[in-house]
DNA sequence: CAGCGCGTTACCGAGGCGTGAAAGCCCTGT
DNA sequence: ACAGGGCTTTCACGCCTCGGTAACGCGCTG
């Protein structure tokens, strides 16, 4: 299950989305995406559990390792970075929906026909 | 019966409509649907019952805890926004249909040929 | 045809969420 | 040690969704 030291590489494959945590490295498309660290970190997570829905309490667990105060906004200011970039890379798809009052949900799905 | 933490979750399976409470996710032929927390509690306590018509006194007070009051028309509007958004998403399919008198029935048929 | 049940839409208050930017922190190279 | 820049965290503003209620009109029933 866990990766191995440099040995077992785990990769996550959501739609066009191939991400190497071991390596640090996502890629849309083929092309590498720039992210720092609590970004990947979060975009892993979220793949780990593509589409299931992750509440932001859960999420926020995951990647920082600790409770969530209330009334903490950084998994939303996090989330907005990823659809950034993503969107900057891949403008006709979306990747992470908000599911009101629950959490959020990776799955990538295009926006509208490729006209 | 109830789930125990993580482990068994309960999944509703009603025609195309696949219901998972726990995480709170509905998918419809695959697909994702967006519901509110009323919205998806409705339709798990009509897919718990499918096929057998629900008056709406007992689909308030399984819904909403506590006893409707005489004239309340919550039931009618949830009921029409998942019509809605079932409708969006499989158009050709009838859901939740009306008993007159009596109250609703979720059953899944189709509303004409697939053309 | 008279009455009531139901479909549908509109409206409002409350709160969750998106968004931009400031402020603080850490890490790097010099 | 110092300066710089990127990353992280926090804050504030405003929009949007949701839940709940009311109102109107059609359709069904008897």
């Amino acid at each position: 299950m866990t990766a191995t030291s440099a040995e077992i590489r785990e990769v996550l494959s959501v739609g066009p989305l191939e991400i190497t945590p071991d390596e640090h490295l996502a890629r849309a498309d083929g092309r590498a995406l720039t992210l720092s660290i609590r970004e990947l970190h979060m975009l892993t997570e979220l793949a780990r559990r593509a589409d299931r829905i992750v509440s932001r309490e859960e999420l926020f667990e995951l990647v920082w390792a600790r409770a969530m105060r209330p009334g903490d906004r950084s998994v939303d200011v996090y989330v907005r970075k990823l659809r950034v970039k993503l969107g900057s890379v891949m403008p006709e798809w979306a990747f992470i929906h908000t599911h009101f009052g629950f959490g959020y949900r990776l799955a990538p799905q295009r926006k509208q026909p490729v006209a």
